[in-house]
DNA sequence: ACCTGAACACCGTTCAAGT
DNA sequence: ACCTGAACACCGTTCAAGT
């Protein structure tokens, strides 16, 4: 509509890389197809951010800082240590709504080769919660560790199909013809497969299954530090 | 040396491709690259795999099968129920050995969509120990996911420098700046820091954080399915 | 049955050039 | 200061063609 030409910016960058990503998978985000996006030139990009590994950093810090507002910053407080553990958790799952908004964003993030400075807040924030709580830093940089990708609100599934219905398909077929050879697997999903229901996820319920480990870890993380 | 011509076979293309992997990191496997590495065209390498996406499926599950071979076979013998936890502990840690030989795997792995023939047996038979070990299998399902990467013997590190050495440098350098802002990790860098010593990996010493955060899920879960 | 050559569409990125 | 056009090296993949 409007006539005059916003400037572009790095920030205009991210969020069009973000739109697309949203709209057509991280795939779909090239550095021709952002620059479409933002009715220019591909090599104009080159102005604003150094190189493609630098555009998805900075689609990543865009997407932490989606968080950040979530949460109305990274502060805290607590006033009781027993407090960290609730505290923590809550702040995961506000995590994992802002990742279940951009089911794109793990595989991305899990590529990412370094930090970028929103990351490193939203991180220290959670040793503090810890620290906070009555962990010893060493037992923090060990909590941390230990909870991985699930500090971001996702568990790392070791195959996650793109489209869960071709995904099930294909894998069932093959499921078929392996099905001698993984007899536990198939009784598994016997007993398993027909109590789900309310399920939008097929017959794995992943958000219980997310809250499941992540209770894991919490508790086993409060008796190694009570303990 | 031989002047005769072996042909071409899928598992032969697998090899080789791991092998350059081994050798320049998995960003060298082009089908070019692998082509050239067997003295033939790139174009040839399409009568044995369908496309680049079914080659690196046949990596992976080349190097599951390198697992099956150092374990001796997916299958196993549980005489008391007691002894899932070793077991599977066992198991995992030697899944480990064989990720440390491949570095490049876990980055692979993380990347399919689709399960291997070998990987699901694998995983059949870690199923296969914790029911054998009195788990019901739907706790045994969610123990699957709670381990998740860590079947395979990865840890799920949200940033990991390609190199080392490079990684910590630019890391160091943006947290001089970012400093101010993160006041639990410079108080954890300094207190742990100079605690580690014998630590091949620099001061995290991700052997140990590998098996802290493995035993806080494999103690959790007994807890879960005793109590 | 197995391999090849030429060609295509698509990447990220450079560089000198425009305004 | 900000953006562009043309060009380069490199992908995965096709297709018809060779032996």
């Amino acid at each position: 509509m409007s006539e005059l030409r916003i400037p572009l910016t790095k920030h205009r960058v991210f969020d069009a890389a973000v739109e697309l990503a949203d709209r057509s998978g991280i795939g779909a985000v090239t550095m021709r197809s952002v620059a479409a996006e933002l009715g220019v030139e591909a090599m104009s990009l080159y102005y604003h951010v150094a190189n493609k590994e630098a555009l998805l950093d900075g689609v990543v810090d865009t997407l932490i800082r989606e968080l950040e507002d979530e949460l109305g910053g990274f502060e805290f407080e607590i006033d009781e240590q027993a407090e960290w553990k609730p505290l923590l958790r809550g702040r995961i799952l506000t995590a994992r709504e802002v990742m279940l908004r951009h089911p794109w964003a793990p595989a991305l993030i899990e590529t990412r080769v370094r930090m970028t400075p929103t990351m490193l807040r939203y991180l220290d924030s959670l040793l503090g919660i810890l620290v906070a709580g009555g962990f010893s830093y060493d037992l923090g940089h060990y909590a941390m560790h230990a909870l991985g990708s699930r500090s971001l609100g996702f568990n790392q599934e070791l195959f996650v199909p793109d489209d869960p219905e071709a995904g099930a398909e294909e894998s069932e077929a093959m499921l078929a013809d392996l099905a001698p050879q993984l007899p536990h697997m198939m009784q598994m999903i016997a007993e398993v497969a027909h109590e789900g229901g309310d399920s939008t996820l097929g017959w794995c319920d992943y958000q219980a299954e997310f809250e499941f480990g992540l209770d894991l870890l919490l508790d086993g993380l409060e008796r190694s530090h009570s303990g």
